[in-house]
DNA sequence: CAAAAATGTAAAACATACTTTACATTTGGT
DNA sequence: ACCAAATGTAAAGTATGTTTTACATTTTTG
């Protein structure tokens, strides 16, 4: 799976402190997943896209192997 | 976080096991988050809205709590 | 009603998410 | 070039997701 979390921070000009503090979550947390070091839960995906105003599909995209 | 799998399914008329077996996933996995005893990762919940051909925000709604 | 299919649930084992702390590296502004 | 802010990364610990096996209960169908 991988994500657009880098491009969705840039457009509303926010760090990844400042979204981890949005959601709840430790920043290494949003960096983590931002690296596609590992998969949220939907949960997270869902606050994320919430801040971004866009649907969960547009910031996830599943890839092949998943 | 609560969702509607079971509803999804009554529509397209499939059991557990056949949703467990379209997304690659054990059938106690699907019945395990039908009834909200844990949150998927993300890529489950994509498969699964894949599935029924709808956004994950009308299959998995966020709650109060989360 | 009886048999078969579907669903609920539970325990153990394993894999992965997430936090915290800490530090190194990179980037941006002056 | 310097300083501050932002980002990358890593290790240890905790929490939670997922599988497998197994069995009980409920629902469906003949």
């Amino acid at each position: 799976m991988t994500n657009n979390i880098r491009v969705e921070r840039a457009i509303k000009n926010i760090t990844q402190a400042e979204l981890a503090e949005l959601i709840g979550v430790s920043r290494q947390t949003i960096n983590t997943i931002e690296s596609n070091r590992y998969v949220p839960s939907t949960i997270l995906a869902l606050k994320i896209a919430r801040v971004f105003n866009k649907p969960v599909e547009e910031i996830f995209k599943l890839e092949k192997e998943d």
